[in-house]
DNA sequence: GCGACAG
DNA sequence: ATCTTGTCGC
């Protein structure tokens, strides 16, 4: 699949929720990627800013190795964004910049963590989803704030880290609240594709240092994004 | 009209 | 997401 076939310029909403349905059973988290795989990972993140009535972008991607955690290639991409914030349609908004920034890149991750979710989402089709189908690698999904399915609530772990709550919709588990610091709130993680919730939960632990409640690539691309923001931005001090 | 609302 | 100061704590 081709991002043109999805870019949020060249067609409807409906046509996208299509696009999404149908994806949507081509996701596979039974044949799921091993830790031992992993070499390079990849965190994404995206800013915004306005300047002049135009609201901007940019989209980092930072490529870490796995067991070392040093950071082994980043990629970026900018551009205008016409396409408002819609709660259910991230992708809509933010993959076109996502997928550019990918093609720059000259290393091939084995695994993209996402800032936003993968099927806990009201349709199973979260950003960290979608971007699947185009990066055809294992994603996982990373939000920091629950995103509400059917009236499902979440329930707090416990105050200890690495302790989880499953996520239950519709018998299913979507997927986890999970706290990755003890005092610190938790982060909703979810299967993004390629990838079963086990192994999501063990890799985004295995990411984490005491920096910060995100995984550490995740946490780098936001970190390096509002930097390009701020020197992007001619009218940010 | 009111509430909900990944980023 | 972004707008924003100080402040409490390790």
């Amino acid at each position: 699949m081709k991002i043109e076939d999805i870019h949020p310029l060249k067609i409807e909403i409906d046509s996208f929720e299509i696009i999404q349905a149908n994806l949507r059973k081509k996701v596979k988290l039974e044949t799921s990627a091993k830790d031992q795989d992993i070499k390079f990972c990849a965190g994404v993140d995206v800013a915004y800013w306005e300047e002049t009535g135009v609201e901007w972008g940019v989209c980092s991607i930072i490529v870490i190795d796995y067991e070392t955690r040093t950071i082994v290639e980043k990629a970026v991409s900018k551009a205008e964004i016409h396409v408002p914030y819609r709660p259910g349609y991230l992708a809509y908004r933010e993959l076109p910049l996502v997928i550019e920034a990918a093609k720059k890149l000259t290393i091939t991750p084995d695994l993209f963590i996402f800032d936003g979710n993968g099927i806990l989402h009201p349709r199973r089709m979260g950003i960290a989803t979608h971007a699947s189908f185009f990066l055809n690698k294992p994603t996982i999904g990373i939000a920091k704030s629950y995103f509400k399915i059917d009236g499902v609530n979440f329930k707090m772990p416990k105050n200890v880290a690495g302790s989880y709550k499953d996520i239950i919709v519709k018998n299913e588990i979507y997927g986890r609240a999970l706290r990755t610091h003890t005092d610190v709130k938790p982060i909703f993680i979810s299967c993004g594709n390629l990838i079963d919730l086990p192994m999501t939960t063990e890799i985004t632990l295995k990411l984490i240092n005491n920096e910060s409640r995100l995984p550490i690539p995740v946490r780098l691309a936001d970190l390096e994004t509002k930097r390009l923001r701020k020197m992007f931005d001619s009218t940010r001090s």
